[in-house]
DNA sequence: TTTCCTGCAAAGGGTTTGCAATGCT
DNA sequence: AGCATTGCAAACCCTTTGCAGGAAA
């Protein structure tokens, strides 16, 4: 049930709204069931955990092709950005710092082409 | 007073920190008053914020050239990486999702050499 | 029965605020 | 006096846990 709702939803959401989503056909369902659930699939490797500096931990599904965001500081949109948008080389990070990189968090905010024309 | 320990620490430090730092020379000193004047450094733009998915949010000075973070996952040592490492081309992001970024979050984590060394 | 899952309530932990007291100009 | 800063306590918000009742195997 819970699972379900991060497969049909693209974006990364976070824990009230799963809530929230959940409450509507169940809603004697508490917070804390929703809670225990999601750090299940969290560990399982069914979701990932997104951390937004405004918007706070949300999750998504982890069937998706690995990738990253870019969110609208206006209007909140999402876009998502892989890898080679960002033109990210693992194998080039490793041999440059030594480090052996087990996981990156790539987050970018800006203003989406929609809100620019908006703006005057 | 607090500004000055931003100046002399070359990682992102927690508030925690800065409030045990401060508590040293001035034991009166009260969480909230640390946290207001961090919450001023961050308006204007002295220090800035870096939220990393297991030390919650830490600050850093401002004055430090534009870089991002490696974490040892280990050890806990902290690498600066630049835009250059990262081959991270504002431009081409701009160009390829339309966006205006206004700011970019990239944080890594892995294992620092040494600690790769120690493994076995 | 045994085990797992759920709801409820409350505890934690970090962040933020109200307010009265203090300090500064 | 007038305004900004501080300490203290408490509120807040989100996350996490304990526990007892209920569902599933």
């Amino acid at each position: 049930m819970v699972g379900h709702i991060f497969q049909t939803t693209r974006e990364p959401i976070s824990l009230q709204d799963v809530y929230a989503y959940v409450k509507v056909s169940l809603p004697k369902t508490a917070y804390s069931t929703v809670f225990r659930i999601v750090q299940r699939l969290l560990e399982d490797g069914t979701i990932h955990r997104v951390d937004w500096r405004e918007r706070g931990s949300c999750y998504e599904w982890a069937g998706l092709p690995h990738h990253h965001h870019i969110v609208c500081q206006l209007c909140g949109q999402v876009t998502d950005l892989d890898d080679a948008d960002l033109k990210f080389d693992e194998k080039f990070i490793q041999k440059k710092t030594g480090y052996l990189t087990k996981h990156h968090s790539i987050e970018l905010e800006g203003i989406c082409p929609r809100c620019q024309l908006k703006k005057p």
